[in-house]
DNA sequence: CATGAATGAGCCTTCATTCAT
DNA sequence: CATGAATGAAGGCTCATTCAT
């Protein structure tokens, strides 16, 4: 029975206590599933690395399932933002195209650990469901972000004329690809080379002719 | 124990029957797997779908790390095998670069099962070794194929002079992020258009400027 | 996986509820054992008599093996300590070589099924380490007492001069011995003859001829 | 359905490849249960150690069962037969117990395998009617044959009245809970001197007092 | 006679979850 | 808010045994 004692039915705003437990359970899942993978991080040993008991994330958390979506929305939430930060303080379509890579890129560097727990758990998803749910909250806009800088620079006349949507898709890929392969072994890629190749590419694909 | 009683311990080659039981096996693993999820993939459910006994996975394999392992080896080799045939048929390294993309697209299209199954396993490896076998396994020869054929197009004067190793990472990174939104959500983009759009940014990063 | 959430592993002295569980289930695989072999004596079978849940014992003890370690500590204990009381009270060597003996037996008709669990595990260890530390931890200490005792008897001279290690091995495998034939066969053999011959043996061996 | 073709129902007496098949397959047994313990030996390990297939075991024996038994049986015996012999060739009853306890240690000197294996299976003997059938075709005779050297030693004089029984036992015992700590640990006692120790106990327990 | 193949029962263990305190 | 205790489901694995060849 959901009473006033379940934080997860409470009508009230969450304590700052309690969204501050939650946020440092989140952050200690990644930190244990970037570590040991998804299937060794158990509620015990993510409990562990907090140095608190495992019912209490059974106590914040409806179940194990929504702590993953939790950490999942964090990880994106996250690097969007860090992402539409760059973008926004572009000046123009151009600007922002190659502030979309950067941003992607400098957001990496800087959290392995989110990308290697991501790589992890994106892969669980048993459901097509569930696939179809995680294209939605992570790829979907991303590709929208890129488009809509895309559409910006069609209308300005920066770029030239192409179908948007298939653009946005390759360039993410590119990116994801590379982060991927980086994500496995860090010394096999210099991202910083691929990044400069990845706008170069990117920026010849775009640009008019004349 | 692998001894004489051991048909995983075998020195002579191994029966027709067995080859073909271990095949029949990975086959319904690979299913199975991208069905469920690795996750949901007990062996007792990848032995339903094969309609034998649980047992019988144990006993042509040594365990389930086996399995997957070889599960793995097959998907990897199998993709290998075709891109490499397509690249081999083609006549210039302009037409090999182009091949090498139009027969990873080629084989996902064909084969999406296994890739849908290769997302979810890659994910799966939770300590860094194992992350790093699978780069060895699975990119850095991947890597290697595309390098070799960049090398040979900047000899014959074909390519520009640029970092072949770096590029070599966009490429395939490009073709595996764009499989990977395709794995997650079919129709969320279109492979042909993909690939179109990616054999155009590649031919004009390699080609020589007038 | 040893922290907090493993009450195997706390820092601080166990719960009072905790030990009793824990005695509680070693007196139950104690009884399961002499009963039933340990070979059939699964985790299943040993919850079952206790009436708890198979994951119980998990939870109490690291593993089978932690638990039966702890069985044999107990066996060996409890038995060590009746005999070392009975031994105290004795006045003087040669009374406290027969108490040594009289402990020994005495102990014996109150637990039998302490010894025919013994009997059981201790042609359970497949190794020859394990076969050491089983020697180490439970014939060693009782040559040793019995040695301290005829020391003693020598010193005080009411002993003749003999080796002292061999009469100890001699002595604690003739008790050893007899109870082994009574733990096959309840009656095949009289303990109180026994140990009344014994002791007659023991005192022949041990007095200064005049 | 039990047939002609079944060596364990037939009329006829065995083979003599089959009388040859069973004794290797038990004396494999042996080895590989003193190498590591009764419950690592499987038919599968047991059968690697001859090299033949597992299946060969289950032609030959009815039963895991069947094969532990006979190898019971074959330790048994052969000792037996050994220590008989010394007594045989004794002239009288004081040299024949001499004997009894000079064999039984010298065929453990020689046979160490079988006790290290003996000690792993007698204990695994689940049921009291198994345990009983073991004291039966184990200790019963032995005890039956001390019996008879003590009574011979008392019609002659020899020997002093006392209870036969009750000294077969403790004399047994002695051999054999000496042989018990030897089988632990090999360097833990000295075999030869805890025979002489024996020895000398059991010959003045024995003998006339003038 | 021998063997490869298959099977099902049972075992130990892990783990998310529930509940009383 | 937090925790210790308990649970049941499920998983991977071992093994004696059966059967057709």
């Amino acid at each position: 029975m959901r009473s006033k004692n379940d934080p997860r039915s409470r009508r009230r705003s969450p304590t700052f206590i309690e969204e501050a437990r939650r946020r440092q359970i989140v952050a200690s899942a990644i930190t244990t599933i970037a570590g040991s993978g998804l299937a060794q991080s158990s509620l015990a040993r993510i409990a562990d690395e907090v140095g608190i008991s495992k019912s209490v994330i059974s106590y914040h958390f409806a179940g194990k399932d929504e702590l993953i979506a939790e950490v999942i929305t964090s990880l994106l939430s996250e690097s969007n933002r860090v992402i539409k930060s760059w973008v926004d303080r572009a000046p123009d379509p151009t600007a922002k195209l190659r502030a979309y890579i950067e941003g992607s890129f400098a957001f990496m560097i800087e959290h392995r650990a989110n990308f290697v727990a991501l790589v992890d758990i994106w892969g669980s998803f048993g459901t097509v469901e569930a696939k179809r749910a995680f294209n939605a909250a992570a790829y979907e806009p991303c590709r929208r972000h890129i488009e809509s800088i895309l559409r910006k620079g069609q209308d300005t006349g920066e770029f030239r004329q192409f179908d948007r949507r298939t653009l946005s898709a390759v360039i993410q890929g590119a990116i994801d690809g590379v982060m991927l392969q980086w994500v496995f072994e860090e010394r096999a890629v210099d991202l910083a080379d691929c990044m400069a190749e990845l706008i170069s590419m990117v920026t010849m694909a775009t640009r008019t002719f004349e």
